[in-house]
DNA sequence: AGGGCTCATGCAATCGATTACACACAGCTG
DNA sequence: CAGCTGTGTGTAATCGATTGCATGAGCCCT
């Protein structure tokens, strides 16, 4: 009587309901294929004997497992953790779940993806993180694997995916017109990591805006660094060494922007007085910062909760299906107290 | 030829090896207890076949998933993404997977959870939101569910679990006391929502602390807010309206510090010539903002680990099980430039 | 009245891995 | 040499839900 009773099955709604198991499935799965009087009994026994499907046995039966991974470089940023939260709402009113694997760079990432994929854990994989081996991705896509796959954020060169991301060069190169516009002619930028797809994109957007006002990139104006605010603060430090100073700085996001600000605070040059930085995401804290930073707003909600639904169309066929769907979002500049007029010197 | 092949399955790898289906399951799981020759060619049909196990078909089996979820109330803020980041990584060093759930507040949560707990799709609950339902819990981990479950962050009164917390009440009484011990004596607070319990506790401290210097919380001086920037931000104009101000502010997070600051601000009151702010969490922001937050740090990291460990132990029936753990974890008090000595008027 | 429907339901196979049990064979003991 | 032990392997049941096929009841039409 007191035993660790087991889980309601199938069987015992049955047993209780006076039908058979098909008929209970079938009261619960399509509802219009039994009579009004059995699948009442059927509610009844579910209700009574308080049944919940076994996932693990569904998933068995039906080759699908209603759950996605996604994977993501780093969900400690609020960046990837913004977008996780859109995946989340988007896959759960499907009806999926959300399994998460975080991809520290360098460990034996495609192995690990393999594995998740291959053993029918996750029906699809939505990749957050372009810095993954290409060739790794090919392999889960094909035949005899086939997962269906989606790239959000960050494209993968050399692939030919379903992708959503955002019109990173184009808005990098508004941000550094915004620059520009103000006259600013001594602009530099603090870049992303080498291998990373958008930093990159960043920096020819960057590159592209000097070149139409006939400017060039300078090469000590250039602060090499990751995506994190340390970065951006030991930017600062070789500014400052700098004999020759750019009037204007475009961080590759809002956390470079922050550590760099932060880093020349401590050596006394202010912005916007002394120099005009933008920034690169419109992270929550973008508006009360100090000062509050121009920066460039990308529609993470909305990239997420499309690179899920892309996924998920994907994955139930709905959609025709003619070839790799591509979908640029666009950002928009956000226009605060972090850039002015360049110092009249 | 070219069909979309099915993926492998141990029937392949047995054929291929030239034994029985139950060799190659042993040959994998415990491979002591085949001899050399015939685990040589079960390992290279493995290969070969590229066969990857079927989890689902395992999981129904074995009457587990391999898998936890983890119920957070905002997945976007840092705080908590932070400590799921802990969890991802201590459950897949230990070979579980993720699953993440986003409770919105007031969305059918405790629904959500059942239906998710009890369809065998995760082991164990890992809960870091203590607004839910105490009662919804209790039915979930108790017979006939007996679900493993560990809440972490937010306690949840009237329940007794495994918990794994940080010293909210007596951290908040040392930051408090911080301000105290800088010669303040009119000191404010920043809540956060009024059912949360880390609020409370936040607040209690807080109290106590000015207690035992003599003092006792003024109303007017206490600003009801939630955890979110926009909170201290609005609580900032309620300080300004007032006629007799506080010296100091203790606010629930970082967060809201942030807001406050970024409020006050804006009505020309700066931070630390005429009011002192200490904030909670130290955020990868606090040291970078301007001016750096004085704040209590909590050990996140260990937070998340933590739970996860306590859960998988847990649910792997290591631990000798005597009654429910709860692990307090203590914060630091990182003194930045927020804080100073009171203006003398 | 009988043939041909539709509708509601049941029977039993199926998904893929694990594992209790059985069995064959080798080596050892008394 | 009969009997015993232990090792290695195979057979088949099992986990719980879904679903193709079969069946039977009831209805309509000619």
């Amino acid at each position: 009587m007191s035993q660790p009773k087991k889980a309601p099955t199938i069987q015992d709604v049955a047993r209780f309901a006076n039908v058979s198991t098909a008929t209970v499935s079938r009261a619960l799965a399509t509802p219009g294929r039994v009579s009004q009087s059995t699948r009442d009994r059927v509610l009844e026994a579910v209700h009574v004997t308080g049944y919940t499907v076994n996932q693990a046995a569904r998933s068995l039966r039906q080759h699908h497992a209603r759950t996605i991974l996604v994977a993501l470089p780093d969900i400690r940023n609020t960046f990837f953790s913004t977008i996780l939260d859109a995946i989340e709402r988007e896959t759960t009113s499907r009806g999926y779940g959300v399994l998460v694997a975080n991809l520290y760079l360098g460990s034996a990432t495609a192995k690990r993806l393999q594995d998740y994929m291959l053993s029918n854990r996750a029906d699809g994989l939505l990749l957050l993180d372009g810095s993954i081996d290409p060739e790794t991705l090919n392999v889960l896509s094909r035949p005899p694997h086939t997962i269906p796959l989606v790239l959000a954020c960050e494209d993968v060169p050399g692939t030919n995916f379903h992708t959503v991301v955002t019109d990173n060069a184009s808005a990098a190169e508004r941000a550094t017109r915004h620059l520009l516009d103000l006259g600013h002619r001594r602009i530099g930028h603090i870049l992303g990591p080498e291998t990373n797809v958008v930093a990159r994109d960043r920096f020819a957007g960057y590159a592209k805006a000097l070149q139409q006002a006939g400017l060039s990139p300078r090469a000590e104006w250039l602060f090499r660094g990751s995506f994190e605010m340390e970065s951006g603060f030991a930017a600062a430090a070789r500014f400052v060494s700098l004999a020759d100073r750019p009037s204007a700085v475009f961080a590759v996001n809002d956390e470079a922007a922050i550590g760099f600000l932060s880093g020349l605070r401590q050596h006394g040059i202010l912005c916007p007085r002394d120099i005009s930085v933008v920034g690169f995401d419109d992270l929550t804290v973008a508006p009360h910062y100090s000062p509050p930073l121009t920066t460039m707003r990308q529609p993470r909600e909305m990239l997420g909760r499309m690179a899920a639904e892309t996924l998920i169309d994907l994955l139930e066929g709905t959609e025709p299906q003619r070839g790799p769907v591509r979908i640029v979002l666009n950002s928009d500049l956000i226009v605060r107290e972090s850039t002015g007029l360049p110092p009249t010197t």
